[in-house]
Parts: structure tokens; C-alpha cells; sequence
DNA sequence: GGTGTTTGTCAGGGCGGAAAACAAATTAGT
DNA sequence: ACTAATTTGTTTTCCGCCCTGACAAACACC
């Protein structure tokens, strides 16, 4: 009896017929869209027995998620064994599918992604976002948005939600509403009111959330329980806990960048003293490097390394034990299977980790602790827009009667 | 569409029916007792308004909880308003319990909890348990666990769970296993091996975790997000989220002792420098304050702090500070609703608290921030015991069915 | 005492999964 | 080539659970 065992939460209301089938949609359907990669496709029976529904009941969750649209039947392959062989299932790929925007500080981004999570469309084009007026950026995003949402419809796919992803604070309590977004100079912006197409709104959502969220539905490595950083302008995590984004109790989680890496140190901006933000901040290594700023400084930082410039190299050792000092605490705190370097830290990885890995060996001694569970994102800055396409995706998936029956 | 939201854990298992009727047993029975001290009794037709569950299915539902005892009937009081009176309902005052026991360093406790939660058998006695065999203790508890059992059941109220609190390390993964209690000696005990009675063993918690859980289930600050800090050797932290426990990937989350306050500072045994831990710990505080280890040197410190000892104040403010600075990594990190200062900390709040909060409002400067959020535990050193009886509890409220059908 | 209101229960129906039987499609064996 | 064995997918029957609607019971108000 292992304390939390069985303590659902119980705020949750009373359970129906409906969220019964609900539950065993989305089971039968996610059954089917995690096991492609393990061993080829799956037959009713094959789900029956992974799920421990009947035969029976799953041929009823089958038929209906195939009238919306979810799943297909495939030409049945010869099996070689024994018996009448099974209809191949999977999931659709045409059909429903999720549409991602983002807004960068030097860039706009638009992407498609089908159900089974692969993307099908990608744009992206350079553009200095910074002071410009909101509904400007958003009439131009959403131009690109419909681009894509025509390119989409011409393979077959039908978009069913909208994410925009954005370098900024969107509070839980207020939906759709970007409270601040410094590096764009947004305040209070709610995308509603500048969207040309009013049934094609997209959702705001901070792109580091999102980054993280694509990380662990994309990733290889199959932590749960992980920290996913990512460094644009300031120094963000996101928490991957079991599977779910945690967002703390205001929607505050995360703040790696204000915690405290010299008790005495530097001032910072924030009020407080040695901020992590103040040794590994992107402004802060430019500074040790001897750089100035640039259109796009983490790739000159990079060049620089690369190079073998010995300024360049000590900065990001010092940001790299800085990093290093503050995930030491978030190990403590969280104890996550993985800690995952981001955005445009995964670019700089190579430099940093080495430094990280050393200050995480040196201060997390009082658990198990696996070096190879620090490593960089895959994704590396495309993480946040594919996320924001994913979100839609991983809903559907969750709850397959968000779809219409067609 | 705020993310995270419908995006039920992908790993659960198809719905039942049976699953579907065990919520609503919770629902009804979570709805009946969290109302108590709301507004009176509730009636059946109250719980279906609450719950959104139709008349004729809270009563099938209320005939079941009574039926296992969960629920009794009370005398219907004239409520003055027309109609017909209702029912009043309340959960049993006799009937199911919860058992917890306790191992500390210098006693050993029994305690049984009703179903409502209160205390209704309290046993506490003093013994030095530090390095005694494993075996006798546990004798010597499993007697004091039966007499509480007995004088339980004289009032009516049936065992139903056992737990024990122990000021050590019980892995997720090994159910049973007290891999490792350094205060009392203990290595790899497994109670089930040593207890006299095979049928009344209990299952091994943290104690920082079970008091963790007491004060989230007990305590009136109604924060289901908060950092609950016990010192008792080491410096733990249980972290409930969400009203859940939560252990981290391995178990290990909540490591407050080793997150490093001053990262050149004093040297760990645990191989890092500048623990938390070393600053204020047990023993750095006994160090600093000038005095000895004594039975019990909380109680020591308190008397000295209160008698204006300079020494002893200025260890528990430069405690205080430390423990601020760890706490801020946290509040960035985890963003809590809440701040919990328990085990002997809570007896020593009086004089760390001002430090902490200095140290909080000094470090939390990039979200709102109230001081009242961090505050003392109102349980004590009792939480432990405590929690480990109503882990059982609200397990059974939890899924009713886990009761004998009577 | 009659009326209106609220409560608790009962009967009927629909929905959804389980169990068992059955038809279909393939391989293995002779 | 033909039968037996095996596995799959569907059909049928059954059961559990909640919902809808109706009804008796118990109170306040007039």
C-alpha cells in the first residue's frame, strides 16, 4: 500500500457512462498510436489482449474511432502464422490533424501535424518581431497559418485546433489571454480580438511549456519525470511530471533563472542577488565571451566555440557551472529521471554539458545519479512549434470524442 | 484549451462499470465528509445537487456506503424548512479505522483514526530506540499496537489498515522495505520479518511524507500545492501536489538537506560543500548555538532562544537564513501555494521564521509573493503519527469498496 | 384539513461492457 | 486436395449502472 496508491483526486466528479466510453476510446487509440514503433501494426485481438477489454468491445471503439476519422484499416499483410489473420489498424494519416503557430523575437512559424504526430507541413520566415504592433505580427501569422492550413487540406488533412506558441506568460486562470511577453514588447494581448478569422483563433501557450510537452511525446529517452530547459531571453524550465506539464499553483513553475547561484553575488535586475540568470543568461555569457549582441548571437557564440576561442570557451564553462548549480537543486528537489537541455541551449550543448555534468557529480551525491540523464534536446529550437501542433494532437488522442462523428 | 487539461494519464487501464460505481462511492462518500464542516449534515438529495448524480443513484450509492459502514443515518433534526425533511447523513463515528504507528529515535506511538479523521486512541511512549535491534522494537510496538487496536474496538471502531511511520528511506519500488533508517540503525528491515502477529503487520511510510499528508488533510490553509519542511536528523521536504504526494522519479524528490546554499562552503559528509543541511541542521545549530546534544536538544534550544541566549539566536537566525535560501530555489521551482514548517522546525518557528521570511521576500521577486504562505505546522511532531492513521482513512474514502461488504 | 413542496424510492429504458457462440480466413498435416 | 486446428471479427444474450419519470411520504403554510 504505497501512500498515494489509489488516491484519485477527489475533486473529480461523478463518473458516467459516457466518460466510460470516453476513457476506453482513448485507450483503445492511444494503445494503437504508441505501439507502431514497437511491433508493427495492431489487429482488434492484438488490442484486446494489450488492454484487457473484450474482442467485442474493442471492435465497437474501433468502428466508432474509425466513423471519426481516427484510426484506418490497412491492407492486411500476410502474417505467417496460424489462423485467420488480423485487419491492421492505425492511426490516421490523413484526416484530423493539429495546427501549430508560433511567435519568435526573428521569426514566425507555422506547422501541421497529423495524428500520428509526424509533421506534414513546416513554415518558417524571418521576421523582426520586437515593438511591432501585435495585430500587425498576428494578421501576418495568421496569413501564414491559413497557408498551411491549405497546404494541409490538399494531403488530406482537416485542422481541429490551434496552438500559438509565444516567448512569454500566459496565466492559467485566463484563457487565451498573453499577459506579458517582454522580448515582443507585449502586454495584455489576447489574440482574439486581432485575429482577422474569427473561427480560426489559435490558443496562446508559452513556448517553453510547448518545447517541453514535444520533447517528451517526440523524445526517445522515455522519461516521465523530467526538467526541460530552455534559454531564450531568460533562463525557463518546464516540469514534465508523470507525463503532465506541472505549472506550480499560480502557473509560476519553473523559474530556474532566479534561483540563487551566489548567495552574494551580482545584482540582478529582479531585485535579488546571483540569479542563475546573472552566470548563464544569454546576455551575460556574451558579455564574458568579450561579444556583442547580434541578429542571432547563440549561433556566433557557437561559431566562436567551434573556433576554439579561448573567451568564448570560458564563458560558457562558468554558465555551464552555473547550470550546473542550479539543476543540482532541482535534482534535490524533484528527483526527475532526466534533465533535458532545450532551445538554444541544445545548440551550445556541446560546450556547456561537460561543466553541468561535473557541478551535477560533484552536488547530487545523496541519490543514484546517471550523467547520461543530463542531455540536449533533439528538437532543439523547433521544439516549441511542433509542440504547439502536438497539443492538439495529444488531446485528440486523450479524448477521441473531440472529434466529429462524421 | 489550457495545456495539460483532458490529458488523462495514457497509461490507465479501460474502464468498468465496476470502476465506474467505485468514483461514485468516493464521490458520494468524499462529498458527505468534506461537507461536515461546511453547513450541517447533508441529506441525499443535498449529495446529488452537490455531486450533479441523480436522486435514485445517490440513494443506491448511500445504501451501499452504509452498508459497509462507511455511512450511518443520523436522527432526522426538524430543519424548519417545507418539505419533506431529508435524511441527515454522516460518515461512521464507529465502524472502519485507520492504525498508525510510529518508531521515532526516543518513543513509540499508536494512534486510531475514524473515518471522519479524529483521533480517538492516542499512545505515546518514550524509549530510546537508536541502535536497539529492529526485532524488539517492533515487539514492543506491535504491543502497544494492540492495545490501541483493543480500546478501538471497545469504541466501536474496526481496524481496516496499518501503517507505520519510520524516520528513514522506504523505496516506491520495494513495497514493505525500510531500506535505511540511519537515527534508529536500521538497514533493509522489513517489518513483515520481525512483527509477532502476521496478520496485523503494518506497511513502512516516511515520516516526512505521512506528515506531509496529515497536514494537507488536516491543516485549515486549504493549499493543494504546498512544501512541507521537517527536520528531524536530516532536512526532508515532502512536496504535495495537487493534494498528491509526490515522490519523484525514484522516490528521492525533496532532498532540501543537500541543495547547496553557499556553493564554496563548508564540505558535507555527503561529498558536496555548502549543503543546506550544514547550516541548519540539527547538529549545525546545537554547533553554533554553543551547546551539547542532549535527549532532546530541540526542546533545549527553544528554552534558550526564549530566554534571549544570544548564542542561540543568532545559530537560529543564521539557520534561518539558510533555510530562506534553499526555500527560494523551491518557491521558483515548484511555485507552491503554501510553505510548511513541521517536525521540530514547527517548535522552533517563533524564532526562524522572521529570518526566512526576510531571506523569501529578498530572493522571490519575479511573481507575487505572500509572507503568510510560509507558516508552522499546528501538528507538530504529532503529523507523523497521525498521517500514518489517516493514510488509511483516506484510502477508504478514496474507494469505499476496499471495505468488507458487511 | 387541504395544498404545495421537498424527499426518498420504484419501475422502465438506454447505454456499455462481458461472456459465449458462431462464421470467416488462414496454416498445418496427411 | 482435403480435413483439422487455430485465430479473428462479429453477433447475440446478459448484466450492471445510471437516468427519466412517476409515486408515496413527510413536512410547512394557509
Amino acid at each position: 500500500m504505497a501512500v498515494g496508491a489509489g488516491n484519485r483526486n477527489p475533486e473529480a466528479g461523478p463518473a458516467s457512462q459516457q466518460d466510460m466510453r470516453r476513457q476506453n476510446l482513448a485507450v483503445v487509440l492511444g494503445t494503437v498510436a504508441d505501439a507502431v514503433a514497437g511491433q508493427g501494426p495492431l489487429s482488434r485481438a492484438d488490442v484486446a489482449g494489450l488492454t484487457g477489454l473484450t474482442r467485442a468491445a474493442v471492435s465497437s471503439l474501433v468502428d466508432e474511432l474509425i466513423g471519426r476519422g481516427a484510426l484506418t484499416e490497412l491492407e492486411t499483410a500476410p502474417s505467417g502464422r496460424v489462423g485467420r489473420p488480423g485487419r491492421a489498424l492505425a492511426v490516421s494519416s490523413c484526416g484530423p490533424a493539429g495546427l501549430g503557430l508560433e511567435v519568435g523575437v526573428s521569426h514566425l512559424g507555422a506547422c501541421v501535424v497529423d495524428l500520428r504526430g509526424e509533421s506534414r507541413v513546416w513554415r518558417r520566415v524571418e521576421r523582426a518581431n520586437a515593438g511591432r504592433p501585435a495585430r500587425r505580427v498576428l494578421a501576418e501569422l495568421a496569413e501564414l497559418g491559413a497557408e498551411a492550413q491549405a497546404e494541409a487540406a490538399g494531403l488530406g488533412l482537416h485542422v481541429e485546433g490551434r496552438v500559438l506558441a509565444v516567448p512569454g506568460v500566459v496565466p492559467t486562470a485566463r484563457q487565451g489571454l498573453i499577459e506579458h511577453a517582454p522580448n515582443l514588447g507585449w502586454h495584455a494581448v489576447r489574440p482574439a480580438d486581432h485575429w482577422p478569422d474569427p473561427d480560426t483563433v489559435p490558443v496562446p501557450e508559452n513556448e517553453a511549456n510547448l518545447g517541453a510537452l514535444a520533447e517528451y511525446w517526440q523524445a526517445e529517452h522515455g522519461a516521465e519525470t523530467f526538467v526541460h530547459v530552455s534559454a531564450e531571453a531568460g533562463i525557463g524550465a518546464a516540469l514534465i511530471v508523470d507525463g503532465q506539464l506541472f505549472r506550480g499553483a499560480r502557473g509560476f513553475a519553473g523559474e530556474l533563472g532566479h534561483i540563487p547561484v551566489d548567495p552574494d553575488g551580482v545584482p540582478c535586475p529582479c531585485g535579488a542577488r546571483g540569479c542563475l540568470e546573472q552566470y548563464a543568461g544569454e546576455a551575460a555569457v556574451l558579455r564574458e565571451a568579450g561579444l556583442a549582441a547580434t541578429a542571432d548571437p547563440v549561433v556566433l557564440l557557437a561559431d566562436r566555440a567551434a573556433a576554439g576561442d579561448p573567451a568564448a570557451l570560458r564563458a560558457l564553462d562558468r554558465a555551464g557551472r552555473a547550470l550546473g548549480l542550479a539543476l543540482a537543486s532541482a535534482v534535490n528537489l524533484i528527483d526527475p529521471d532526466a534533465l533535458v537541455l532545450g532551445g538554444a541551449y541544445a545548440e551550445l550543448g556541446e560546450w556547456l554539458l561537460p561543466a553541468v555534468r561535473a557541478e551535477l557529480a560533484a552536488r547530487v551525491t545523496v541519490r543514484p545519479w546517471d550523467p547520461e540523464a543530463l542531455h540536449c534536446s533533439a528538437l532543439g529550437r523547433r521544439g516549441a512549434l511542433l509542440g504547439a501542433a502536438l497539443l492538439t494532437v495529444r488531446r485528440i488522442i486523450a479524448d477521441p470524442t473531440l472529434l466529429p462523428v462524421a
